[in-house]
DNA sequence: ACAAAAGTGTTGTTACTACACCCATGG
DNA sequence: CCATGGGTGTAGTAACAACACTTTTGT
């Protein structure tokens, strides 16, 4: 139900973006060049256009910015305190997404200093309320991965169980029994064999996994 | 992350208002009087003002479009089409509220045709993306009361368990096992017994509960 | 032969489901 | 004394947690 009103509000997205780097969960941020955030980080975003949808400028937004392209993404919740942004009053959609880091070929535009991942553990000086918003990010990521299929979308093709374990653990920050996981994970059926070894390496090859669906699906998992 | 650029995008919010009215789930709708929407159903909703959140906004317009004032609100997500409004781009914020079926006194103002309550298995035709809203609205409210408190929000200061109990299956539209569900609810602890017995009833009373917290906590239900 | 990760079962405990009868009160 | 909803326990089943050793490969 709308009515008119005098209204002067922007409309923009900012995205959380993840991957798994080593042995944490990692955040891609843009350092700023503009006033008054000079220096600070910040979740790749900015206005919508007129035309198109807040999910569509994310992606948009992903590919200029950093050059990610083939990602998962999805909506977190929406920030409107009338004070995050110091000069307008604007309102961000603020979206989640997941990349395999291998994906990852980072540009650096003049727009920013930098485009770098972070450890979310480590994180540097963030501009607006992006503290917050990476705060619930990651508790929204936690707990997604528990009830549904999402981790596909960090993962390659065809991956081996020890490695789809460690993206669990590196995401939700604590140890998983092998037995039990491995039991679990076979028996809600999201992935399975390819019939095919790991090529070389210095030790017992590991049997190759693939996912039966690339597609958001929700199952309990751990 | 924010930059300018020219946009031209109002910013509303839509309430998805729940109450328990006897054996259905009830959401409270207004009918339209305005073009291109005349008489078609609506949540209640509007643009926000320059200085206030979408949930300031949302708690405001309850209060002035029917009169509703201590809710639960939560965010739900944002929908934003840029073709979900004929007339303007909206960006829409929507909102889920539950309220005690007893508080509310409906006002019917001038601006609408009406102010009801609609089973949510038979909803009325309605206006924008409505349909869509109302949906994802119950299947989050579905979801959460399995997994918190919230309907502390619907019942009074003191209740039965077996109003507890009903309130449980008319929202999750599906009977319960009395037994089962009063170990459970006993319990996880998020009641308490007042030690008092229901006044007179044409059978035997009842003990009297209350919540042990009026906030929403996290607790595996059901 | 050694290092390094892969792979594999069992047992105890806890949570969930299904199910039927007696109790207290008002009319 | 009858109708109405209130209140209670148990047994079988399924899911979860804890735990250690053998296998396969490369060097």
């Amino acid at each position: 139900m709308q009515q008119t009103t005098e209204q002067n509000i922007k409309v923009a997205v900012d995205t959380a973006v993840f991957t798994i780097a080593d042995n944490h969960l990692a955040v891609l941020l843009v350092q700023m060049k503009q006033e008054p955030y000079v220096d600070l980080w910040a979740m790749p975003g900015g206005l919508i256009t007129q035309e198109e949808t807040t999910e569509d400028a994310a992606l948009r937004m992903l590919r200029e910015q950093t050059g990610v392209t083939d990602v998962y993404i999805e909506q977190l919740r929406t920030f409107d305190s009338p004070q995050r942004d110091a000069l307008h009053r604007v309102v961000s959609v603020a979206y989640i997404a997941l990349v395999p880091s291998a994906d990852v070929t980072l540009q650096t535009t003049d727009k920013y200093k930098a485009v770098q991942w972070w450890d979310t553990g480590k994180l540097p000086p963030l501009a607006y309320d992006h503290p917050r918003m990476i705060d619930k990010a990651i508790r929204r990521l936690r707990a997604k991965v528990t009830y549904s299929n999402i981790v596909w979308s960090v993962l390659p093709e065809t991956f081996t169980l020890s490695e789809l374990q460690h993206v669990y653990e590196v995401i939700l920050g604590k140890p998983i029994d092998k037995r039990n996981f491995r039991k679990k994970i076979l028996s809600v059926g999201i992935v399975e064999s390819t019939r095919q070894k790991q090529a070389a390496a210095a030790h017992r090859p590991a049997e190759l996994y693939r996912f039966t669906h690339r597609l958001l699906k929700y199952i309990d998992i751990l």
